[in-house]
RNA sequence: GGGCGCGUAGCUCAGCGGGAGAGCAUCCGCCUUACAAGCGGAGGGUCGCAGGUUCGAACCCUGCCGCGCCCACCA
């Protein structure tokens, strides 16, 4: 017998399975032979995914990992449906992040910051540390099974992605969709960097809110502030119009305290007469609502506070960190007798950096914005008018809401790595932006913007710039618009939208996507979210070392309920070990019994109520997973395949084979073919989702070249047989109720009970009674058999002798159990059927259904008082 | 402050108008010749609370209580 390096026989499968060598040989062996590759001139259906991105800083985590198996699973198959299916992978720069990283590395390694080296040497180095530690995760997502095609690999700065950035850049700035603005933005102190309004998190902090009086007697008036610092940059006082106890102050102006200066009192509708004293002091260069007062009011900006947050103003505070000035002048107006009021600590919500949280400083300054009301209102209509679907659909909300209310997209990042902004500035104050065929101004004077842009705004691109983009390539053309974006709904905002809107832009108005499926975080066994302070992250290289990676990939799958979070834990990752060795050993059991999937399949004349039984349970299961594939619905996809396989299969079938297999003849050779075809289909079923120890027993079983070429599987109406599945549901009943009895009666499992079955004529079920006796250890009634309990189970009578080791009261209790229960049901039934109204508004169906339970429930009665009368005269 | 979602067995979650379910955990019994990462059996829930609609409610409506998340320029 010759064996492929590729295949094993049955006898070479140890009793456990051991993932590890397995899914390295599998995984290369898929690369080696192309699997993973498309070709865009192919004439077979297209079917594309991007993957979300990942940071070149990053290492896999659980959120990658849910994510890559939901998107593994849908590219895998439909690559076995036979679509040119295509996972294309990538890496995104993540601006900010790399910045940090290589920034520290220089510091620790070199005592230097960015600015001893330089720009062009800085971003230089950042390269290099590409090169030298990025992309870690990439063999991490080999590790995982990523089936994605590695030729196609990009990264945002390559320079085909480079050219897509200032491509589109050009374009909206020609449009009036990008324009440079002075306004508040949020600035963080720590980074240095301009942030978007949601790269700021929101948390309640504890903070104060004093009240300082400015002013003198009658002319004074009283503010109230969080940020007491900012003072020094205060231009105004506002208060309400309509507020009387200030109606006389209105046009007047008052002393600014430390300043000398004076400033006038503003009305300003902006204020809430409730809060506080009802009156505000006005900062304009330090907070975006008094931006807009001193805009309304021409109000004068003064910025007292530099990039690093330190008090800039002359006088006794400069120098002070935002933070320490912030006490020292509230004491020193303490001493002057100003501070009215103070509570402390005052909780509210304070802005900070997602990526350092430090506290967020609004801050005056010219930046770039992108224009997004036309673009957000084409990426709303996109789903409105169901060119894009959102799944779970409750996500619309979330998504509406948020391209309904969007505020103009400040893009420009005060940071070295990225793509930097292609406007040039000419010596007389001339701006010229750049396009990617267009030479850039040389001569005096003349000056690139140093900005870069936001990370996010090259990864607005990724659906079509991967593919090409802004060229007309055949890879644009055979997978733009992609069929599907997978990803967490926490980036809804971040990445969604903004492809949304660039996509439809950029791409004339086709979507970037057809489908947006959002699958939930992945938090600790008790739903909390995971974080290194709780110290309750899980890594899933840990789980794939431990417990191999198609059970971590199992147990993501199976948690996956569309929308919402998975709570996973180690005991869950263990059950999918052992389901994944449970299908080993299926397999094992099937190729030591000369299982096969050769010649063709019986037809159902000439298989047994049980082969015919397991057919028809496999198509139920091939329908149901297709149509949970396709609805997203990927953890009952795989209950439903485990429940399958376990139950079904493991439990039942190959029991229920094993006499038929050891008897041999006709009926052993069409269970091994049956045999052969159940796994066969159920490890199709199963690859998208575990596919090494699929491919793994496929092909041993097989001999074929791999299961990730075989066919996905599809219905075969003809074999769907009702009549097989009653008839195997009794079977199953008789043999768990006779379990359950010797359970009850606590007989030692290897005890044959002498036993007479009595079958209803007609019914087909004798057939099986030497199933029966095998299952549960049935013997022959031989002379003197006596009778000592009896089972009554869909007709069916099962008399047994069991003298010496019935235990009366156990089977009394179940009885009566029994009893109780059923004369409950019936009266539950017969209240439903006495009930005119009911009969007359309740659907034919419904009380036939009824009727049906009442008369199997007297029945039931009926059988078990039978039974304790014959129980009445013993023990 | 606004919006969304959730409260079902010890834990995590399905079910979303007609017989309360799964996995894990628990208890009892088993090395039954594929698998002890296994096999067989069992216990366990007035489906958050209170009203309402309905012949019928875990499921629909209203209110309340308790959680969680997102958005937000009330100093």
């Amino acid at each position: 017998m010759t064996v492929t390096p590729q295949t094993r026989t049955a006898t070479e499968l140890p009793a456990q399975y051991q993932p590890g060598e397995v899914e390295t040989r599998r995984y290369e062996r898929w690369v080696a032979d192309g699997y993973f590759g498309v070709d865009p001139g192919s004439d077979h259906p297209a079917y594309s995914i991007v993957i979300p991105p990942p940071n070149v800083t990053g290492s896999l985590h659980m959120g990658h990992a849910v994510d890559h198996t939901l998107q593994d699973s849908l590219i895998r198959r439909r690559r076995m449906q036979g679509y040119e299916a295509l996972w294309m992978p990538g890496m995104d720069h993540a601006g900010i992040a790399t910045q940090n990283v290589v920034e520290r590395q220089i510091a620790e390694q070199d005592g230097k910051s960015r600015h001893d080296l330089g720009r062009e040497a800085f971003v230089k180095r950042v390269w290099q540390w590409k090169e030298e530690y990025g992309g870690r995760i990439l063999g991490q997502m080999r590790r995982l099974g990523d089936s994605v095609d590695w030729s196609r690999q990009r990264f945002t700065m390559d320079a085909g992605l480079s050219r897509a950035v200032v491509t589109i850049f050009k374009r909206l700035y020609d449009d009036g969709l990008i324009y440079r603005a002075e306004r508040i933005i949020n600035w963080c102190p720590r980074c240095l960097t301009a942030l978007s309004d949601i790269e700021v998190e929101h948390a309640d902090d504890d903070g104060e809110l004093v009240s300082i009086r400015y002013g003198e007697g009658d002319a004074a008036i009283v503010v109230a502030t969080t940020r007491a610092e900012t003072m020094l940059g205060d231009t105004a006082v506002a208060v309400h119009p309509d507020d009387e106890r200030y109606a006389h102050l209105v046009g007047k102006d008052v002393e600014l305290p430390f300043t000398g200066r004076r400033i006038p009192i503003v009305p300003d509708t902006h204020v809430d007469p409730s809060f506080g004293t009802g009156a505000v002091k006005v900062t304009p260069a330090h907070d975006p609502n008094d931006f807009e007062i001193g805009q309304r009011h021409d109000l004068p900006s003064i910025t007292v506070l530099d990039e690093h947050g330190v008090v800039t103003a002359h006088g006794p505070f400069q120098g002070l960190d935002r933070f320490e000035a912030r006490p020292a002048i509230v004491a020193a107006l303490r001493e002057q007798g100003r501070i009215v009021a103070e509570k402390r600590p005052y909780v509210h919500a304070v802005g900070h950096c997602s990526r350092c949280n430090t506290t967020v400083e609004p801050r005056l300054s010219k930046q770039w914005f992108v224009k997004v009301e036309p673009l957000a209102r084409a990426a709303g209509d996109a789903v409105r008018d169901g060119r894009v679907t959102i799944h779970p659909p409750e996500q619309e909300k979330r998504y509406f809401a948020w391209v309904d209310n969007m505020h103009d997209w400040c893009i420009s990042r005060q940071l070295w790595w990225g793509h930097r902004i292609p406007i040039w500035y000419g010596p007389d104050g001339s701006t010229v932006c750049v396009g990617p065929d267009d030479e850039a101004p040389t001569g005096e004077g003349w000056t690139q913007d140093s900005d870069v842009l936001d990370t996010w705004f090259s990864s607005a691109l990724w659906p079509f710039s991967t593919l090409g983009w802004p060229e007309r390539t055949p890879e644009l053309a055979k997978f733009y618009p992609t069929s599907v974006l997978v990803t967490g709904y926490d980036i809804l905002f971040f990445w969604v939208v903004r492809m949304m809107m660039f996509g439809l832009y950029a791409m004339d108005g086709v979507q970037p996507f057809q489908q947006v499926v959002l699958h939930g975080l992945v938090r600790d066994q008790f739903g909390k979210k995971m974080s290194k302070s709780r110290g309750n992250v899980v890594d899933p290289l840990d789980w794939m070392d431990r417990f191999g990676a198609d059970a971590t990939r199992f147990t993501l799958a199976r948690g996956a309920n569309p929308g919402s979070d998975l709570a996973v834990s180690e005991e869950w990752a263990q059950g999918s070990r052992n389901f994944c060795n449970k299908l080993w050993n299926a397999t094992r059991f099937a190729l030591l019994n000369g299982a096969t999937v050769a010649g063709p399949l019986p037809p159902a004349g000439e298989l047994s109520a049980v082969d015919r039984w397991v057919l028809s349970r496999l198509h139920r299961t091939v329908a149901d997973v297709d149509r949970l594939f396709e609805e997203y619905e990927f953890a009952k996809a795989c209950d439903t395949l485990y429940h399958f396989a376990w139950d079904d299969v493991c439990d039942w079938y190959l029991e229920l084979s094993k006499p038929v297999l050891t008897a041999g003849g006709a009926a052993a050779d069409a269970s091994r073919r049956v045999l052969g075809e159940v796994l066969d289909v159920l490890l199709r079923l199963l690859h998208p989702v575990i596919p090494f120890v699929t491919d793994e027993l496929w092909t041993a079983l097989t001999g074929g070249e791999s299961v990730m070429v075989a066919a996905w599987p599809t219905v075969d109406n003809t074999r769907l047989d009702a009549a097989a599945e009653a008839e195997i549901a009794v079977l199953q009943r008789i043999v768990t109720e006779v379990r359950r009895f010797r359970s009850d009666q606590g007989l030692k499992p290897g005890q044959r009970v002498a036993t007479r079955l009595a079958f209803p004529t007609g019914t087909g079920i004798e057939g099986h009674e030497p199933l029966i006796r095998s299952l549960v250890r049935l013997g022959e009634p031989a002379d003197g058999f006596e009778p000592t309990a009896s089972l009554t189970v869909a007709d069916v009578e099962v008399a047994l002798d069991t003298r010496g080791s019935i235990d009366v009261a156990a089977e009394r209790a179940r009885l009566e159990k029994d009893l109780a229960a059923a004369s409950k049901e019936r009266a539950g039934c017969a209240a439903k059927l006495g009930n005119e109204a009911f009969l007359a508004k309740a659907p034919e169906q419904v009380v036939a259904k009824i009727r049906g339970r009442l008369a199997a429930a007297e029945g039931e009665i009926a059988r078990l008082t039978d039974a304790l009368a014959g129980l009445a005269g013993r023990g």
